[in-house]
DNA sequence: TTAAAAACACACCAAAAGGTCAGCTTTTTG
DNA sequence: CAAAAAGCTGACCTTTTGGTGTGTTTTTAA
């Protein structure tokens, strides 16, 4: 297999790409419109293609929407910052709020997806909850425990402290239109990143008592 | 016409016993299927009448959706605590706190109804966004920039610090599935509310710097 | 008590949408 | 270069669903 360095679409399968365009048409036709509202159609627009063309790739709408919601974890489970212990609070909730701001502003789609799930009762994403997400928050809890009962850091609930973290990170990814209603903007601009980092970084470690 | 105070569904005008059973219907529904998801059928049978009624009191979908967002709106208006100059930044903020988890805890159908919305672009709020919130958030804002100009707490961003009160707040209403998913309950009990309220109220007021 | 107004509900319709099929074209492979 | 595999697509079918129309029942008011 030759693998062509200078023009890095041709090497690719038609079905990566085929594929890759339908999924990314779905996901923002799914944010837009919910599953039931989202069409076959409309996604087979959005992504240039006859809607039987989507269906060849796709068994049906539902398939596509797994795929999407796959995607998705996917890339939460890459871009969530891991928490550890010989980072020490300060450094590691610094990271971790970096991580989940990089994430929200770099891909806000993967998170109102999200968002939209768990709202809806989380019904294709039990499972990922009940076991994935139920001994991630457990394990890093015990993290910050141990750092409290060493008297790093203020004693309070951690996984009340996850939560915050991640609300208030997620938050500008899935209000964005609303924030950026309210700011009277368009769009985010790159120091909105490091503004909304600092804030948060800043104003977290003081409430767990790391910062004056 | 007489006050019927023994049955209290009496006096009540049958119009608006239909209309109050049709919106909390639609509203579940709503929450769980979205907007194109949710069908006249499944609201009517969960309203427990045929559908041709339920068209009778909405001319249609979209009026009823627009009832339910508006029942929405009032009780968002009702239920956000102020935030008064007179009070202080501590009480304020605890007043505040207070007021929004409240909201989450004993309403959180209307908090996710909004939260859908806005996430999925905020196609039937733009106006409310633009204007009102646009305002409120603009006018505390000027409350906080006050003390902060007293040097009566930390100098952080107002802005900044108003999402982070919504989205930590809000998170238990929009998010409640994956909460008590991951602490293994079925539903909230009630001192959680207390909890949380002493949680969050504890961290803010630390973050702004108006507690050791 | 009775006539008008409001509420109710069955049956039906047209449009939308998910999905299939059969045949055509392009790409791959031996 | 030919056959097989993969990709592509218009036409079609079926189910779902929003919405209507018409007639009946219940409530209200005089």
């Amino acid at each position: 297999m030759k693998n062509n360095i200078i023009t890095n679409n041709k090497p690719k399968k038609i079905r990566a790409i085929s594929v890759a365009k339908i999924l990314s048409a779905a996901q923002d036709e799914f944010i837009l419109q919910g599953y039931k509202g989202a069409t076959v159609q409309a996604i087979a627009d959005n992504a240039d293609m006859p809607k039987a063309n989507v269906l060849y790739y796709f068994k049906n709408k539902e398939n596509i929407y797994h795929a999407v919601l796959e995607q998705t974890l996917n890339m939460w489970d890459e871009g969530i910052g891991d928490i550890l212990l010989e980072d020490g609070p300060k450094v590691a909730i610094e990271k971790f709020v970096k991580a989940k701001i990089t994430m929200s502003f770099t891909n806000p789609k993967a998170s109102k997806i999200y968002a939209m799930e768990i709202i809806q009762g989380a019904q294709h994403l039990q499972d990922f909850t009940r076991t994935y997400l139920h001994q991630w928050v457990q394990k890093k809890a015990k993290i910050f425990q141990y750092w409290i009962d060493k008297g790093q850091m203020q004693p309070i609930d951690p996984v009340s402290l996850i939560f915050l973290i991640w609300s208030s990170t997620q938050h500008y990814a899935d209000f964005d239109n609303q924030i950026l209603t309210i700011m009277n903007r368009a769009e985010y601009k790159e120091d909105d990143i490091d503004n909304v980092t600092n804030f948060l970084t800043d104003f977290i470690l003081r409430g767990c008592g790391l910062k004056k």
